[in-house]
DNA sequence: CTGAAAGCGCTTACAG
DNA sequence: CTGAAAGCGCTTACAG
């Protein structure tokens, strides 16, 4: 393993003259630079990370703090976060929490992140008391996605507005009696993603003197599966709705599943609109409210990154637009 | 930040004693780990991860390469792996290096491995010369998922049996005239695995006495969007086949979606047969070939620790099986 | 513009 | 069982 001493003497200087001329600092000649820089390369020459993590303090690694790497929201805003750190020069550090709920254990420690990195994304996450502390104790950078924080800057879509479009969209084609999946009555703690979606979905119903039956309101954890079993549930009462708001598109997958199996007939019979933007949603022709996932990524990454690079920061909450995706699953009413 | 000199000074004992102690090794009296544990404790104490590293030569920190974060397939690799490095105290460095098929940039280099990682789980990944005589040269403990390699030791499942396995089953259902999508006639540099399934199917065809006619034989890349392409260029021909043996769940269900399309009912008109087991592939009553993903990534990950762990390794293949799994998307084919 | 030296915070032979 | 000391390979004031 040639060092940076090797170096130096095959250029006939210090260290210190290496370690600045191959960092691009000033105040070194070109005439030296040139020396080092190719000596370095004659020796093919290759810092020690380690080594300039404990001299300098930096260690030019990120951590990326995810709760579930195979979900689709997830999987994205990995894929963009990583996409700009890479450009950066920055390592991914993936800090995959498995999240078991508001009750889980406190799952993100010191040992994660103590001199290990120089700064933390927290994706989609609740974060526990004692995590906040240590965050603030070690002065760690942090960005959030998803869920606004108290303090650290966030980049998200706005949840309540965004369930609203849905239901706006479904109100303005005549439906009336509208079911909604995905809910969560309460919020979760520091977790309030469903609660937002279900209220934006409450309250334009109610601005538009529609009523919510509560039976029409069905629980589910994202996954298709459960979309599946709500749909099922929701669309063979009597009296079911003529059209549903999912709260992802992967709800909406199952309860056109659902559907199908009952053979009702998407749009005819009922229509259903879901959100994300999902690859699948297309194929199966679903209306849907897409976000732009890889750039929440990589905003949330931009923003973190000038943190890390000493920049002032708050705890400014970034929102991203969302648009409505008019396909095949959603049309008027049937005709009663 | 409390160091290791404090933690000795506290405890009345040298630094090395506070190692040993700390790492628990032996030749540390009982009595003197004790008042040694203690005093990290009340000091709080964590060591700098940076400097046991340069001092150690370990970094306990293992790279995961991968083409796409957002694939299901990849994802589900990466969750198993982290799953187990975490168990075992290690840290995911996450490599998402965005392949872009055999003629791409050299994306490994020596700056993401040396002195930064103890070892390399490469998936289901093409790897350049270029990269292969990197890892050798830095010496890597290497395993690879997918991929047979010729050097390293390789986690996968047989790629030929698997779709073997699917065309059988529709031959036994009474099919004769039977479509592939997903295939590539040629090897791609390095990367096997379409051009094995694909020879899985030809073979059994050809076992069986059958035809594989050249025009029912559909090119796709794996995702749902050309499985659509693909089954609508099938379905809508003269001839359709009775059956598909799709390389993939994704392919396979953009295949259903064009059957639909074709006002084509599934298993009545057409019987379609998948690969992966997808979440997606039950709810829409898929039939597949299920193989264990996050088990491979653990298998592969357990292989590797063993090799950091310093385990002679040679470059044996570890095949997993997998399993038919009938469901409603398949069934004899259409009385004439 | 350049160098000598201290320091980052550990681990690891080597003695005893 | 324990300690003194060298060493891992850089960076960073401090002088000049």
């Amino acid at each position: 393993m040639t060092t940076i001493s090797d170096v130096a003497r095959a250029a006939g200087v210090s260290v210190a003259t290496v370690s600045r001329a191959l960092r691009g600092l000033d105040r070194v000649s070109p005439q030296t630079r040139d020396r080092v820089l190719r000596a370095a390369k004659s020796l093919d020459y290759m810092p020690s990370p380690t080594a300039s993590s404990l001299a300098s303090g930096k260690t030019h690694v990120v951590a990326v703090v995810v709760p579930y790497v195979t979900r689709w929201y997830f999987a994205h805003l990995i894929s963009g976060a990583s996409q700009v750190l890479r450009d950066k020069g920055f390592h991914v550090l993936l800090l995959d929490v498995r999240d078991e709920g508001p009750n889980r254990a406190t799952l993100l420690d010191s040992r994660m992140l103590f001199k290990r990195v120089d700064g933390v994304l927290i994706l989609s996450l609740r974060l526990q008391q004692p995590e906040r502390e240590l965050l603030q104790r070690l002065q760690m950078p942090v960005v959030t996605v998803g869920v606004p924080d108290q303090d650290w800057p966030c980049v998200r879509i706005d949840d309540i507005a965004t369930t609203s479009i849905a239901t706006e969209h479904l109100i303005r084609l005549g439906h009336r009696r509208i079911g909604y999946v995905g809910g969560d009555s309460v919020p979760a703690m520091n977790f309030p993603t469903p609660a937002d979606r279900a209220k934006g979905f409450r309250d334009t119903m109610g601005r538009h003197g529609l009523d919510v039956d509560p039976g029409s309101f069905v629980m589910g954890d994202w996954s298709a599966r459960s979309g599946l079993d709500a749909g099922r549930e929701l669309l063979s009462r009597a009296d079911r709705p003529t059209a549903v708001v999912a709260a992802s598109d992967e709800l909406a997958l199952g309860v056109m599943a659902a559907a199908r199996e009952l053979a009702l007939s998407v749009p005819r019979d009922v229509s259903v609109v879901g959100i994300d933007d999902h690859e699948l949603a297309e194929l199966h022709g679903l209306t849907t409210i897409a976000q732009p996932v890889d750039e929440q990524g990589r905003m949330a990454t931009r923003l973190l990154l000038s943190t890390v690079a000493g920049l002032p920061t708050g705890h400014e909450v970034a929102t991203v637009p969302v648009t409505l995706v008019e396909r095949r699953s959603t049309a008027a009413p049937p005709r009663p």
